[in-house]
DNA sequence: ACCTGAACACCGTTCAAGT
DNA sequence: ACCTGAACACCGTTCAAGT
């Protein structure tokens, strides 16, 4: 029902967008006029040049009156086809999860489940922007849902309790989600704040020595591999749970609280 | 230095708050005195009231202008001990952070691991508006690089390269600040947008029996007991990166960058 | 040194009016 | 049905002025 690709219905003949049928040789004098010449304003074309505004710009850039003036149009016009802003976003992480892939993939459960979460990762990382936002207030629309329903799907068929199901699916989404706000982590007092004032001073190295130690390895923040590395232990937790107790790896049998 | 807790060196005689020596009887007939006396205004002050404010009224709420009439005081007054918004917001995550109790406890590393995320899970918990903001965009201010100082070196003592302390630290942090912005998911529809327009419809149920059958068990979203369930998941997943993984258990004497 | 009122440059959104 | 300009009720912040 809101699949329909477009194409079937619509469109009795529009006549504007000629393909230059008024002669060969003949081209336009005005260079502006394939500017002048705007597609329709429409709800997913809205959408679109919002994703890619922020996506270059940032969310801060996303503005109605920016959009409007990227579209060629008034402010208004925007909420003939937007309800207010709220609805806009929501409609862009929309957007942004339906280039997740949920088809089927070969593999046991462990496989395909990690290939989906892959998937919803590198989803959120073409879109960081959005992605942070989108994790700071997390709304399940069409797309979530069903992003959803394959994962819950895959830990219900693997054999796990509805409740267990829950929480696997609890962790692996808190964990893919959280990756993505924690991109850009710096120290305050870094950026041009340098100067400022005293209260976010680095501390003096030698109180931290841990974590000096480390750092060489935490630079660039976003190793390649960070992801799956967490990934790759969550899903070993989860499986263990299907074959052993409730927590995955306890010292003594302490089957307590889980109610599995 | 940051430290030294202000009744050290100040405070010489203030005149003003002389608990009431006029006479024994004296009353005050103005019932708005004790507003009208408020205490100076000071930068930690500024600090823990828009704490308040936004732990009671929710992050949009927080204002300078309304902040600043809190305080009963000028907005532009606000300025003078902080340099913009961002920086309050920056110091009210560092005032939150200061909350995680970072002393240590009787047990070994995992035990000792498990505590410190479970107080810095606590805190963050105890202020829900704000830790969505903070994991929105993450900075490391003292308090932050404090815990962080902990943690690394837990896992350092316990023996893991640097490398996999790297690895371990971020899956542990990302899992924690994860689960809170996660913590209100409500599907889109559900709200008073309810006969908004059908873009937002729930899907049908028979799209997505998996979700229906676990719907039950996802209800309160934050269970109790959830968070252990990811967090021991991912600390059982460490510990035996320890025993089997790819350093092979450094059980010679490395006294090397702990350091106490 | 600290506070203030007025003003600036923005926001999202409502409204009445255009076609 | 769709778009527009003007206007409203807000923001954060600058500025010049007060004490």
């Amino acid at each position: 029902m809101t699949e329909q690709p477009s194409a079937s219905r619509a469109r009795p003949d529009r006549p504007d967008r000629p393909d230059r049928p008024d002669g060969p040789g003949w081209v336009s004098v005005d260079p502006s006029e394939d500017e002048q010449r705007r597609p329709p304003l429409t709800r997913p074309r809205i959408v679109r040049t919002a994703l890619r505004l922020v996506d270059e710009k940032g969310l801060p850039a996303l503005t109605m009156r920016a959009l409007a003036q990227q579209l060629k149009v008034s402010p208004m016009a925007l909420y003939n086809h937007v309800h207010d802003k709220e609805e806009l976003i929501d409609l862009m992480i929309d957007l942004m999860l339906g280039e997740v892939d949920r088809s089927p993939v070969p593999g046991d459960w462990v496989t395909q489940l990690r290939v989906l979460t892959c998937s919803y990762h590198q989803a959120l990382s073409a879109h960081p922007a959005l992605a942070r936002r989108y994790s700071s207030q997390v709304r399940i629309g069409p797309h979530g849902l069903l992003i959803m329903e394959r994962a819950i799907g895959l830990l219900l068929g693997a054999g796990l309790s509805p409740a267990a199901a829950a929480d696997a699916f609890f962790a692996l989404f808190t964990y893919t989600v959280g990756f993505h706000q924690l991109g850009q982590i710096r120290r305050v007092s870094d950026p041009k704040r340098q100067d400022e004032t005293g209260y976010y001073v680095a501390l003096p190295a030698e109180q931290i020595p841990a974590v000096m130690t480390l750092a060489p390895h935490m630079s660039g923040v976003r190793q390649d591999g960070q992801f799956e590395y967490g990934l790759d232990t969550l899903l070993a937790g989860i499986k263990a749970t299907l074959t052993q107790g409730s927590p995955p790896r306890p010292s003594t049998d302490k089957t307590e609280a889980h109610g599995g």
